[in-house]
DNA sequence: AAAATTTGACCACAC
DNA sequence: TGTGTGGTCAAATTT
C-alpha cells in the first residue's frame, strides 16, 4: 500500500511538473513529452529506491549476489521505465485503481512478482526483451512476463508489442500491404491507455499495448470518422477498407482512456483475404499469445438475445477452430474478460454466403488480461463477469467470455480471441436467409439453449 | 506533395 | 417536435 501511495504522490508530482512545463512551454507537445521523459526519469529514480528496498527480498528468493541482482533489477527498470510513453499519467491514474485494487494482494508480495520475473530470466537465460518476445504462455511465469511485455512497446512496437506480433509479418502478400500505421502514431494512442488499465501497483511501469486503433488483420483500413460516445464513455472510430470496390468497414470502440474495447467488422471484403502463413507467420504472428478461438455471432443472434432480455448473458463461443487442448484452455478461462477487446463481425447483407459460412468472430483475450482477471477472481473468490452488468434501460449485451489464444481460422485470417460480447442493436438487420448460413449446428444449439 | 488522420458538421433514425 | 445517438462526409490538419 505504501507503494501505491508513493505512486499517487508521484502522479501528483508529475502533474504538477507537467502543469509547470505547459505554462512555460505554452503547451508545446514536444516539450511536454520531454517533460514526461523527465517524469519517467523521476519515477525511475523513485522506482529504484523502491527496488532498493525490495532488493533484500529479491535476494532471499533468487539468492543472487547483491550486485548481480541489483544490476538486473536496474536493467529491468530502465527498460521498463524509459519506454513509458507520454501522457503516462494515465498509467498511474485512477483508472488503474481497478487493477491496483485487484492486485493489491499480490502487490503485498511484490517481491514474489519480481522474483518470478528474475527467476524466469534466470532459467531461460534471456534478456528481458528476449524473454518478452520468446516467452510462451504456459505458466504463471509466462503470464507475468507477458505483463511486462508491454513495457517495451513504445521502443519497438512493430517488433515487440503483442498486437504487432499478431500482425502477419511474414504472411503472404495481402490484397493490400500491411498498414504502415502499424508502427505509427496510433501506437502510443493505444499503449498508453492500455497501460493505464493493465498496470497495477507493482505493474505501474507496465505498458500493455493490447489495443491499437487498427488491429492488424492484413487489410488496409482508412479511418473516415471518429465520434465521441457517451455510453460507454469513449470514442468510436470508423474505418473503411481501402481496397477498391471493397465495402468492408469496421468500427473500433474505445473507452475513455483510448483503450479499444470493441471492434465491429461490418461487411465482407470483396477481395481475397491475406493468405495464411502456417509457418513463419503463425509463429511470429502471435503464437506466443496462445491459441485462438473462433466464433460466429450474427445479427440474428443479437436480436434473439435482445428479446430474451437477460440481465447478463454469457455463452461459450459456438464456432471455433482451436484444437482440443486449446479449447480446454479457453474454457478454463472463459470468464476472463477484463478489458478485453472485442472484435465483432457483422454481416451487412452482402452477397457472399459461402464465404460467410466461416465468418469468424474472433475475440482476443490477452493473456495479460486473463492473468489480471484471474488474480482478481482469485482475490475476490468469484467468477462473476463485471462487464456483463447492464445498465437499466440499456440494451442487453451478449457477452461471450473466452480466453484468447492464437490460431488460424478457417477463413485464412489470423485471429486472436480476446473477448466477446453483444452490443447495442445493429442498424443493419440481417437477412434471415443469410443468417441461416451463418449459424451452424453448434450455433443453433447454443442459441436454442438460451431460450 | 501526397496520403492518412482528425474533427466539426451534417443527416437519419429512435425515443 | 425536440433531443440524443450513430454513421458518414469532407475540409483542415498532420505525417
Amino acid at each position: 500500500m505504501a507503494e501505491s501511495e508513493s505512486l499517487e504522490a508521484l502522479e501528483v508530482q508529475n502533474n504538477e511538473q507537467k502543469r509547470q512545463g505547459n505554462e512555460q512551454n505554452d503547451g508545446n507537445l514536444v516539450e511536454e513529452e520531454e517533460l514526461e521523459g523527465d517524469y519517467n526519469d523521476d519515477e525511475e529514480e523513485d522506482e529504484e529506491e523502491e527496488e532498493e528496498s525490495q532488493l533484500s527480498e529479491l535476494q532471499q528468493h533468487a539468492e543472487l549476489p547483491s550486485s548481480q541482482m541489483e544490476e538486473e533489477v536496474r536493467e529491468e527498470q530502465v527498460k521498463t521505465l524509459t519506454v513509458v510513453p507520454s501522457s503516462s499519467t494515465a498509467i498511474l491514474s485512477k483508472e488503474n485503481d481497478q487493477y491496483a485494487d485487484d492486485l493489491a494482494g499480490l502487490k503485498g508480495n511484490s517481491a514474489l512478482e519480481t522474483h518470478v520475473e528474475a527467476e524466469f530470466k534466470d532459467q531461460v537465460g534471456l534478456s528481458h526483451q528476449e524473454v518478452l518476445v520468446s516467452v510462451t504462455p504456459q505458466s504463471s511465469k509466462a503470464q507475468t512476463q507477458n505483463q511486462l511485455q508491454p513495457s517495451v512497446c513504445p521502443t519497438s512496437l512493430s517488433e515487440l508489442s503483442p498486437t504487432s506480433v499478431t500482425q502477419p509479418i511474414s504472411s503472404a502478400p495481402s490484397p493490400t500491404p500491411p498498414e504502415k500505421r502499424l508502427s505509427s502514431p496510433e501506437v502510443k494512442n493505444v499503449c498508453i491507455p492500455e497501460a493505464g488499465h493493465q498496470s497495477s501497483a507493482k505493474l505501474k511501469t507496465l505498458n500493455v499495448p493490447v489495443a491499437r486503433t487498427s488491429i492488424p488483420d492484413g487489410y488496409n483500413w482508412r479511418k473516415y470518422g471518429q465520434k465521441q460516445v457517451k455510453s460507454p464513455k469513449g470514442s468510436r472510430s470508423y474505418y473503411k477498407c481501402t481496397y477498391s470496390d471493397c465495402f468492408a468497414k469496421k468500427i473500433e470502440c474505445s473507452d475513455h482512456s483510448g483503450h479499444v474495447i470493441e471492434i465491429v467488422n461490418k461487411g465482407m471484403h470483396s477481395h481475397d483475404p491475406p493468405r495464411k502463413n502456417n509457418s513463419t507467420g503463425e509463429s511470429r504472428g502471435g503464437l506466443s499469445v496462445g491459441p485462438i478461438l473462433q466464433t460466429t455471432v450474427n445479427e440474428h443472434t443479437v436480436r434473439m438475445l435482445k428479446d430474451s432480455e437477460p440481465a447478463t448473458l454469457s455463452i461459450e463461443p459456438v464456432q471455433e477452430t482451436p484444437t482440443i487442448s486449446e479449447r480446454k484452455r479457453q474454457s478454463s478461462s472463459s470468464s476472463d474478460e477484463n478489458k478485453e477487446t472485442q472484435i465483432k463481425e457483422e454481416d451487412v447483407s452482402e452477397p457472399e454466403p459461402k464465404r460467410r459460412q466461416a465468418i469468424p468472430l474472433i475475440w482476443q483475450c490477452w493473456r495479460f488480461n486473463v492473468f489480471c482477471s484471474f488474480l482478481t477472481r482469485l482475490k475476490k473468490g468469484n467468477l462473476e463477469c463485471p462487464k456483463a452488468v447492464l445498465k437499466p434501460g440499456k440494451k442487453p449485451k451478449f457477452v461471450v467470455h473466452a480466453a484468447g489464444d492464437v490460431g488460424i481460422s478457417g477463413d485464412g485470417y489470423r485471429w486472436r480471441k480476446y473477448g466477446q460480447k453483444m452490443v447495442k442493436g445493429n442498424p443493419h438487420p440481417r437477412n434471415p436467409t443469410q443468417m441461416a448460413s451463418l449459424i451452424d449446428m453448434d450455433d443453433s444449439a447454443v442459441i436454442a439453449s438460451l431460450f
